[in-house]
DNA sequence: TGACAAAACTAATAGCATTAGGTTTATACC
DNA sequence: GGTATAAACCTAATGCTATTAGTTTTGTCA
């Protein structure tokens, strides 16, 4: 019988694609190893344990939607980058559910400083150059802005704005436009 | 040899304490058994399995949450209202972090309807009497705010904001400073 | 062709969840 | 006080996931 030709990499972007099928929490290495039809021990020779999966594609989620936010805030300023890159985060988690769940995946200090979680960080913190903010308080807004981003499509897949009346496309603009004005007039102490 | 005296309540109170301690995702109900010095299979008296447990403990993470943002709404108004309220999910989230982690576990719809989820959205809408929006623009406004309330504790708690110079506190009053400037010059279409 | 490393396997252990079915205990009633 | 009963708790068994140790197989390169 020939081999699985398995490899990190392909067992990643495979559980990647099987957490935005079944959910991040619902992946398990029994479930990957069946979907190459190979025993689930045979994945200890790519994979240090569950965690490391995890721990991967939390990663490869996170470079992949800096990727796209980083193309997003290419070329744009002010409001223009703010929707954009916003946009990003919400469609990201619209297209990859299990991805943007495994972003949230605890990271220990050293995987997290060079993840794509930090390059969004940075991402987010060239749309303020659009806006009139010293270099502090564009620390404050980065954060307020992350919460958004990441909260917003949050309480959305959550189903916490579900079916209610006004669309949760309308309430988007409307938040990205608050925090517009927010950033042009931001409170200086 | 005497009876565990075991019931719902007390073993949904016990997980929560033990998910504030271990992490939500961490609970099981073999850890809550041994907790009782009781076999697995006698919980099974009490709850129907393991996610009539987390989604038990999940609405009395949001129930505890949704009392204390009542008290702490009770009596104000405008930005005293929103800071007061904001505070309580940050602080609830400090103090209970198994419950906040809790809180996003999924409920089906019927459950979620009258959660104290629920209620946590009728007090946030309270919060804006203090400011001038229509009805529809407050629906807006309290989606804006709940992504704020439940996203910055959570970046936070995850280590997003670790040990970066600015103080999240700080950041935090910034954020809730640009909110209510948001919500005062809240721009309408 | 034969040696070697890596890939994949078998087998064993341990933990959690769940169900079926048997005891024990508290209690309510005679 | 004795006894019936329901509920509380138990044992036992099954199936799933994770992990490790040790073995066989396969591809490749000399």
């Amino acid at each position: 019988m020939p081999r699985a030709g398995l490899n990190r990499q392909v067992l990643v972007r495979t559980a990647a694609e099987m957490a935005d099928e079944i959910g991040f929490s619902n992946l398990t290495l029994a479930g990957l190893a069946r979907r190459f039809d190979v025993r689930l021990a045979s994945l200890y020779s790519h994979l240090r344990n569950s965690d490391d999966l995890m721990t991967s594609v939390a990663l490869y989620g996170l470079d992949l939607l800096a990727d796209r936010a980083e193309e997003a805030v290419a070329g744009r300023a002010g409001k223009d980058a703010l929707v954009s890159v916003a946009n990003v985060h919400r469609d990201f988690a619209y297209e990859h559910p299990g991805l943007f769940e495994a972003a949230r995946h605890r990271l220990d200090a050293d995987a997290a400083r060079d993840s794509g979680g930090a390059r969004i960080s940075r991402i987010t913190r060239t749309i303020l150059r659009g806006y009139a903010l010293s270099a502090v308080e564009q620390v404050h807004a980065v954060r307020l802005l992350g919460s958004v981003f990441a909260g917003y499509p949050m309480l959305e897949l959550a189903g916490g704005f579900a079916h209610s009346d006004p669309d949760a496309q309308l309430s988007w603009q409307r938040a990205l436009d608050a925090l517009d004005a927010a950033l042009r007039a931001w409170p200086t102490a």
